[in-house]
RNA sequence: CGGGGCGUAGCGCAGCCUGGUAGCGCACCUGCUUUGGGAGCAGGAUGUCGGAGGUUCAAAUCCUCUCGCCCCGACCA
């Protein structure tokens, strides 16, 4: 296609809203442009890398079994109140009323929907195993929309559902998934990792996330320096301390600390390190207070408490709450004596001596606390996150932390939605049984902002070929007939051939061109100018490597199709 | 939702504190020259200063309200 016949408005300068590269580059390279915020317009350019990614989900999953349909955006609430999602997604879900007042949601993600389809049309195990999937733009009103495409509002997302008979089926169903993201974030040209995760509020009972490992990903992976292990910080495990302190322990005492409220200012103040000192985070729940310790260079996790409290909404207290609880402003909190409020412990506590605590009193701590001694606490559990270092809690040596991007996440949901909408078939015997069900999803605006994470240089984009909006930037350097001859010819045998070129024909100086084209970042770039052709060649550029082959201008298909994979459309 | 910041030409910004003719760079239009890494010269067009109200002889500037956006924390593909 030729560039004066598309809209690909690109920028010299850096867009002021733009925080990371991904963003960045797609707003200068007139690959998207923001309507409102989390809500973008994919130009020409950007919809081309858009389809691609498509194409590569589409083609791995049918490959895999799965079928695609088409859900409708919009859904009735009946639907979400079944499964009491129509409360429970919270204000993340975006809410219309029709004209007969009558509630509907832009849907976040299909479980209703699909789930309602299948209780309808399935009747016997005959028809299982079935997998549907969509891709479909989906809304959810986030709290902070950013970065572009990463994390928009409203965004194109492929979803998948399967529906087994038994457990070993869906596990089954939920392998090939594994394996179909496996090849389909390997096509697309990321280097990631599948972590173990959370499953956050989709739900259900295991759960993979597919990580785009770069410096900009909003999630924090940790996995083990020599072994398989690897999960989402907010789903590793951390195993309980192998060695206990064998310190004698000493006689409990009051010392003032005043002014000292943080970590570093208490064990500064008293001259001990922060593993000796336990902090007391206060925590609320619908319910009660709860405490929970935690070693002074320990982090909450508080998605393990969730789970251990077996609530899914904790907040940290205000100061209200904590001066309310322990009798103290917030920073002087601890166990001993402590009335207000459940405690839990981290089971690191449980190695501790003689450590460090607040004494629910302005300007004082405790030294020498004992846990049993000098307080009980309701149990001891993993309540923090893993962190660099710590041991693996599958072997393979000590655990690494690494930034990550989730692109895709699997999850086994069991009976969560079968269950509450009633999806039930009849099985070799005849008795009514739950269907099983997956579910399978991948961000694609996501998957291709990922991509320029992993693949640019300060010049721009450097996409990978399976996913490039065009495999050859085409670029004459004059307007002189033999140029524009022997760009002409070139387009025409190259896009025979199969090959998708861009054709910058605009009547613009060379270091324009050039720039866009890196910015663009079409793995190769072929270069007409009159002092080529007046030796007999033209350039044929490689984006990432730089380098450059001169070539007789006839010679250059034979080049090109060595270059680039076969059937890369 | 809490905390911080920004809305001035298509884009990036200055002007605001201390009220008085709205500016700079890039982009855009015309002409000439130039032509292998974002050209030069000359000329030109472009603004309800986010919106509403108020104070004032006078408001981009001060005050109030409002809308939008960005950044930092709790959600997720």
């Amino acid at each position: 296609m030729r560039t004066s016949q598309l809209l690909i408005p690109t920028l010299r300068e850096d867009p002021g809203e733009a925080e990371t590269v991904s963003h960045r580059l797609l707003l200068r390279a007139g690959m998207i442009r923001k309507v409102a915020a989390g809500v973008y317009t994919y130009l020409p350019l950007g919809l081309r890398v858009i389809r691609k990614v498509e194409a590569i989900i589409r083609e791995e999953m049918n490959r895999a079994g799965a079928q695609e349909l088409l859900m409708p955006i919009a859904s009735p609430a009946e639907l979400w109140r079944e499964t009491g999602r129509w409360d429970f997604y919270g204000k993340e879900l975006f809410r219309f009323k029709d004209r007969h007042e009558r509630d509907f949601c832009l849907g976040p993600t299909h479980e209703e929907v699909i789930t309602d389809l299948i209780r309808r049309e399935v009747r016997s195990y005959r028809q299982l195993p079935l997998n549907c999937y969509q891709i479909q733009t989906k809304f959810r009103d986030e709290i902070r929309p950013r970065f572009g495409l990463m994390r928009g509002r409203e965004f194109i997302m492929k979803d998948a559902y399967s529906f087994d008979q038994d457990e070993a089926s869906a596990r089954l169903s939920y392998q090939k998934m594994y394996d179909a993201y496996q090849r389909i974030f390997t096509r697309c040209g990321l280097t990631f990792r599948a972590v173990e995760a959370d499953t956050g509020l989709i739900g259900g009972t295991s759960s993979h996330e597919f990580m785009v490992l770069a410096e900009t990903g909003e999630e924090t992976i940790v996995y083990a320096e020599a072994g398989p292990y690897a999960a989402n910080v907010e789903r590793a495990e951390v195993p309980p301390p192998t060695e206990v302190s064998t310190e004698p322990t000493r006689p409990l005492r009051k010392v003032p600390t005043p002014g000292a409220r943080t970590v570093e200012e208490v064990t500064a103040l008293l001259k001990v390190s922060p593993q000796q000192l336990v902090k007391t985070l206060l925590y609320t729940t619908a319910q009660d207070t709860v405490a929970v310790l935690l070693r002074g260079d320990h982090e909450a996790n508080e998605v393990k408490l969730k789970k251990l409290l077996g609530v899914t909404d904790i907040a940290l207290a205000d100061s209200a709450r904590v001066t309310a609880v322990t009798g103290a402003p917030v920073g002087f909190a601890g166990p001993v004596g402590l009335a207000g409020a459940r405690i839990v412990a981290d089971h690191a506590i449980k190695a501790m001596r003689n450590f460090v605590v607040g004494a629910n009193e302005v300007d004082a701590h405790y030294v020498d606390a004992n846990w049993e001694r000098d307080f009980t606490v309701a149990g001891f559990a993993d309540l923090r996150n893993a962190r660099a270092g710590d041991p693996s809690p599958q072997g393979g040596g000590l655990l690494r932390v690494a930034r990550g991007i989730e692109v895709g996440h699997v999850f086994m949901l069991g009976i969560k939605y079968s269950q509450s909408m009633k999806a039930t078939f009849l099985d070799p015997q005849g008795r009514e049984t739950l269907a099983v069900m997956g579910c399978y999803g991948i961000g694609v605006g996501r998957t291709a902002s990922a991509a320029i994470e992993q693949n640019h240089d300060a010049k721009g984009i450097i996409w990978p070929t399976p996913i490039a909006p065009f495999h050859i930037h085409l670029l004459p350097l004059s307007q002189t007939k033999p140029v524009t001859d022997t760009a002409q010819m070139l387009y025409d045998r190259l896009t025979q051939a199969g090959l998708e070129v861009l054709w910058d024909d605009r009547d613009e100086r060379a270091g324009v061109k050039f720039n866009d084209a890196d910015l663009i970042g079409a793995p190769f770039q072929l270069i007409i100018g009159d002092k080529g052709l007046a030796q007999g060649t033209v350039e044929l550029k490689h984006r990432k490597s730089g380098a450059v082959s001169k070539r007789p201008p006839d010679k250059v298909l034979e080049e090109a199709h060595a270059l680039l994979p076969q059937g890369s459309s």
